[in-house]
RNA sequence: GGUGGUAUAGCCAAGUGGUAAGGCAGAGGUCUGCAAAACCUUUAUCAUCGGUUCAAAUCCGAUUACCACCUCCA
C-alpha cells in the first residue's frame, strides 16, 4: 500500500485517488525567464520519479505542469533582452523542454501556459468577487485572505503570525490599496508599456497564484489527487491556491500535497536559488556531465530530502551508475554461451527483489531503500554471470527487471558492451592466439593499443569480452 | 519574533523501542600469465546533557549547530 507524506496533515497517509486506478497530478512549473537551474530540475525530476513509480504500480497518471509565462520578472527580462514577453517565454520554454528531455523527464500530459488561459482566469476572478472573496481597487483585484477561514492551514501558521511578517514586505503602494496586508493580488493593472489583456477592471495581467488554481481545475478537476512543487511554494503560493480554489468551487482542492526539498550548494549547504545567484543551470552542467549521471544523482535521493550538490557527490553517482551498467553488459556477454530455458531459482529471486523494491518505494517513495534493492539485484546478477552455466531466459529476465527499475530513476539501460567491429574482433583473435602461445609481450601490446582507442579488453572463462571505456 | 526541518563511519545515506541496511572511497583476499571486471572479508554505538524503559539512534525534556519558510524563488 502506497503511503505519501501529505504536507497538509504533516503525516504519511495511505494513498487513495479519487478515481481508482487514475491519478490527477499537478506540478508547479517554472517561470520561464531564464534557463532552469538544477534546483528547478530537482523538482521536475522528483515528481517525474513519483509519476513513473505510480505508473510502475499500475496507475494511469494525468500529469499537468504549467509554465508561468507572464509576471514582473518576465517583463523585466524581456525589456533587458529587447524582445517581447511571448518571445522570451518561447525561448525559455524551448530550453526547458530541451534540458528536461536531456535528463529524461517525461513530457507532461499537458504543459499549459498562463497566457493561454486569460479568459478562464478572468471568469475565475469574477466568481471570487461574486462570492465576496475578492475586491477591485484601481484596476487591481485582491483576494480577502481573512475571509477564507482555513487560511494558513498548509503552512501551519495563524493568519496573525503571518501578518507580522507580511506587513514588513508590503510596498507603500499596496498599503494604500489593500484592505489588509495579508490580501494578495489576483489581477494586476498594467503600467504603461507593459503587456496586458483587457478585463472588466481594465488592462492588466493575472497575479501569480491564480493561474494554477484555474489550470488545475480546468485541465484536471475541482478536486485533484496530488499537487506538488518545491518547499518554497508552500507559502504563499500553495496557501493562496487553496484559498482561491476552495472559495470558488466550494470543494476540497487537493487531497495530497507533496513538496520537494532543495538542492543546496557550498560548504554552508545553502539553498540554490535564482535570488541568491548561487545556481548552476542544467544547460551548462550537461556540457561536461553525462545527463544520465545528473539524473541518477538527483533521482536517487528521496524527494523530501535536501540534495547537496558537489562534484564529489556527482562522481559517486557516476561510479554507481557505471557499476550497474557494467553488470548489465556482462549479463549481455553471457548470452553468447547461455543454454536455452529459464532457471526457477532466478525467477523466484527476481520476484523477491521486485516485491522488496515495491515495499521500499511504497513508503513515501523511499528511493534510498529502493536503490539499495537495485544494488542487491546487481550483486545477484554479477554472481550469476560468473556461474559456469547460465540460462538464456534467466539472463533476459534479470536484465528486464534491471531495466524496468532503472527507468523509474530515469535511466535507460541498454547493452553498450557489444561493439560489432571486424577490426577489433580480428585483433582480439590475434591476441588470443598470442596468449595461447604465451607470447604475452604481443598480447599486452594489442591490449594497450586497443585501450588507446578506448576499448577495454577483459578475459573471462568464457572468452575475451570487450567494451568501450 | 513565529513556523518547519536536519544532526548516524572519511563521504553519501537507511533505520521511529530490542543490541547499527546499502553505496562510494580505503585495507586484505579470491580469480587472472599480468590486468580488467566481479566476488569474499573488513571499518561507527548514532550532536551534547538528562529522563522514561528489562531494553533507545529510535520516546520525553533541555542544550548546541546548521538549513528553510514567514517577500519573488522548485
Amino acid at each position: 500500500m502506497l503511503k505519501i507524506y501529505n504536507t497538509l496533515t504533516r503525516t504519511k497517509e495511505e494513498f487513495h485517488p479519487v478515481h481508482p486506478g487514475v491519478v490527477n497530478m499537478y506540478v508547479c512549473g517554472p517561470t520561464v525567464y531564464n534557463y532552469i537551474h538544477i534546483g528547478n530540475a530537482r523538482s521536475a525530476i522528483a515528481f517525474d520519479t513519483v509519476r513513473r513509480y505510480l505508473e510502475f504500480i499500475g496507475y494511469h497518471v494525468n500529469y499537468v505542469s504549467n509554465f508561468t509565462d507572464v509576471d514582473d520578472k518576465m517583463i523585466k527580462a524581456a525589456r533587458e533582452q529587447e524582445i517581447t514577453v511571448p518571445e522570451l517565454a518561447d525561448k525559455y520554454i524551448r530550453a526547458f523542454l530541451e534540458d528536461t528531455t536531456a535528463v529524461n523527464i517525461e513530457p507532461a500530459t499537458m504543459h499549459p501556459r498562463a497566457t493561454d488561459n486569460i479568459p478562464e482566469i478572468i471568469k475565475f476572478i469574477q466568481r471570487l468577487i461574486q462570492r465576496g472573496y475578492a475586491y477591485a481597487v484601481d484596476g487591481d483585484v485582491y483576494y480577502r485572505a481573512r475571509k477564507f477561514k482555513h487560511y494558513g492551514q498548509l503552512s501551519g501558521q495563524s493568519i496573525d503570525d503571518l501578518e507580522v511578517g507580511a506587513s514588513e514586505h508590503v510596498s507603500a503602494d499596496e498599503v494604500n490599496k489593500k484592505a489588509d496586508p495579508m490580501d494578495f493580488a489576483l489581477w494586476k493593472a498594467a503600467k504603461p508599456g507593459e503587456i496586458s489583456w483587457d478585463s472588466p477592471w481594465g488592462a492588466g495581467r493575472p497575479g501569480w497564484h491564480i493561474e494554477c488554481s484555474v489550470m488545475s481545475t480546468k485541465y484536471l478537476a475541482d478536486t485533484i489527487d496530488i499537487h506538488a512543487g518545491g518547499q518554497d511554494l508552500e507559502f504563499p503560493h500553495h496557501e493562496n491556491e487553496i484559498a482561491q480554489s476552495e472559495a470558488a468551487t466550494g470543494k476540497k482542492f487537493v487531497n495530497y500535497w507533496m513538496h520537494n526539498g532543495f538542492v543546496t550548494i557550498g560548504k554552508d549547504n545553502e539553498k540554490m536559488s535564482k535570488s541568491l545567484h548561487n545556481f548552476v543551470t542544467v544547460h551548462d552542467i550537461i556540457k561536461h556531465v553525462d545527463p544520465q549521471v545528473l539524473r541518477f544523482f538527483m533521482a536517487t535521493t528521496q524527494y523530501r530530502r535536501p540534495i547537496q550538490y558537489s562534484e564529489d557527490n556527482l562522481v559517486d553517482a557516476q561510479n554507481n551508475l557505471a557499476h550497474i551498467q557494467t553488470a548489465f553488459n556482462n549479463l549481455e556477454y553471457r548470452k553468447n554461451d547461455a543454454t536455452d530455458g529459464d532457471d526457477t531459482t532466478v525467477a523466484n529471486q527476481l520476484a523477491t527483489f521486485r516485491s522488496s523494491f515495491i515495499e521500499a518505494m511504497d513508503d513515501d517513495i523511499n528511493v534510498q531503500n529502493g536503490i539499495a534493492v537495485v544494488y542487491e539485484l546487481v550483486k545477484f546478477a554479477n554472481r550469476y554471470t560468473e556461474k559456469e552455466t547460465v540460462a538464456k531466459d534467466a539472463i533476459g529476465n534479470i536484465q528486464k527487471l534491471l531495466k524496468e527499475l532503472l527507468l523509474i530513476f530515469g535511466v535507460k539501460l541498454t547493452a553498450t558492451g557489444q561493439i560489432d567491429d571486424e577490426t577489433i574482433k580480428q585483433l582480439i583473435a590475434k591476441r588470443d592466439e598470442a596468449r595461447r602461445q604465451k607470447n604475452f609481450a604481443l598480447s599486452d601490446q594489442i591490449r594497450d593499443d586497443l585501450k588507446a582507442q578506448g576499448i577495454i579488453i577483459e578475459d573471462t572463462p568464457q572468452g575475451t569480452r570487450y567494451r568501450k571505456e
